[in-house]
DNA sequence: ATATCATTATGATTTATATCATTGTTGACA
DNA sequence: TGTCAACAATGATATAAATCATAATGATAT
């Protein structure tokens, strides 16, 4: 069995499929290597493809009308991402750029449709696995609107860490400048700094070479949690 | 053919279907009649119904952990909502509140992963109305991230204007409150208040019993897109 | 009619955060 | 080794919006 094919096995979206269902979906994916920094596709392209991270990370930046620019998400290995644009058929709504060496599997548009028709099993999945994008938006949406920026940065870190999911259990090794975490919560450089470095003096996180350490989760999820009262 | 029938025919979910399919739609479902403020499901209930508005509105509105409540999307006839947390088969996100008189049509999850396996053109067709709606919300998370109050309620006014497509073309006949609009910009009653007043002043809108009016879309438009430069 | 309640309206004050400005730190590289 | 660019740090000031307070209006019930 190649390696790609292994790969897509173990993922829940093709979990149910037989084992010539896979063989299928092996001949029709190509992948695609880039370097850190590098676009798997930009914000406004044609929806061509449907993808899936391997190896790396992605990173789907929203271009706002100011210039500014937005941090909509961050996918790990076995996330998908494009299916948005794929389904109905609009342009991206963001740009995918890798973070770090990154490698994604991609599914032309045309075979997506076919695998909605020939594999039934699998639009479920989709429809799950959007519905569980869906729930994170929704949750955004609500911090965005009424959480103030320390108690977002400070679940913002949180999540990351989970979704590294790191050998040392909470190391957020992405590489993420305070300009990065402030595109995330929508803030400027500046505050995060500053947020940021009180959680430095109070031994909640730790900046290392390329890295947050978060030192005392369970202090970043009352801050997280809780609005003084 | 029964005024049921007939309205799930002319949703562009079930658009492709035969007579005979719809007929076992038509009989799978349930028509739900709800008064002004009633709910058809709370935020937290296990998912057990995808719904559809017939007449009327739905709002739906997600609790903020401070006690605050956040209107997180307003539905009109013909949409669909409910459909993330039967897919997901996670509780409802938010609760669905009747907007005035309203009926819903209402299928059960079983029947819902029915339709996926015997209807597998629904399937896309739910895919694509998922990304639609996700769509809406990155545009929301944009906005709530970067854009000033004044904005995000110009923005919002527009919106709502739109989804009612009203007989006058710019009428929006919701009865909503300032209160309202402020937990669907997240913002508090007196800003919202304030930002309209001057709307008002500037001619832009006009309040009137039960309704607000636009006057002036393109100025309206305007705020909405502009940023200081 | 009067009391009660929700909504709209405004003013005064406070606060979180943006903005502007400057300096220090680090790593890449010529 | 020095220069440059990206990043981090921090102070001073400005500003959008929250908060607190108090009326005025309008609707609904008694």
């Amino acid at each position: 069995m190649t390696p790609k094919k292994e790969f897509l096995k173990n993922l829940p979206l093709f979990s149910t499929l037989s084992d010539k269902e896979l063989d299928k979906l092996s001949d029709m994916s190509k992948e695609f290597t880039y370097k850190n920094g590098e676009y798997a596709f930009y914000e406004g392209d044609p929806p061509d493809w449907f993808c899936i991270v391997k190896e790396g990370n992605i990173k789907a930046i929203k271009q706002a009308e100011d210039g500014k620019e937005i941090i909509m998400h961050m996918f790990k290995a076995g996330d998908t991402f494009g299916e948005v644009a794929v389904f109905d058929r609009r342009p991206y709504p963001a740009s995918a750029m890798a973070v770090g060496q990154t490698t994604v599997i991609k599914f032309h548009h045309t075979h997506c449709f076919e695998i909605l028709e020939t594999m039934p099993a699998v639009a479920a999945k989709f429809l799950r696995t959007m519905g569980i994008k869906q729930r994170e938006f929704v949750d955004r949406i609500e911090a965005a609107l009424t959480a103030r920026v320390e108690k977002r940065i400070a679940n913002t870190l949180l999540k990351l860490a989970n979704m590294v999911d790191t050998e040392h259990g909470k190391n957020i090794n992405l590489h993420l400048t305070r300009k990065d975490i402030a595109s995330m919560v929508g803030t400027t450089i500046e505050t995060t700094i500053r947020v940021m470095s009180r959680f430095q003096k109070e031994g909640v996180i730790e900046t290392t070479k390329g890295g947050i350490t978060i030192l005392k989760q369970e202090r970043l999820q009352e801050i997280g949690g809780k609005d003084e009262d």
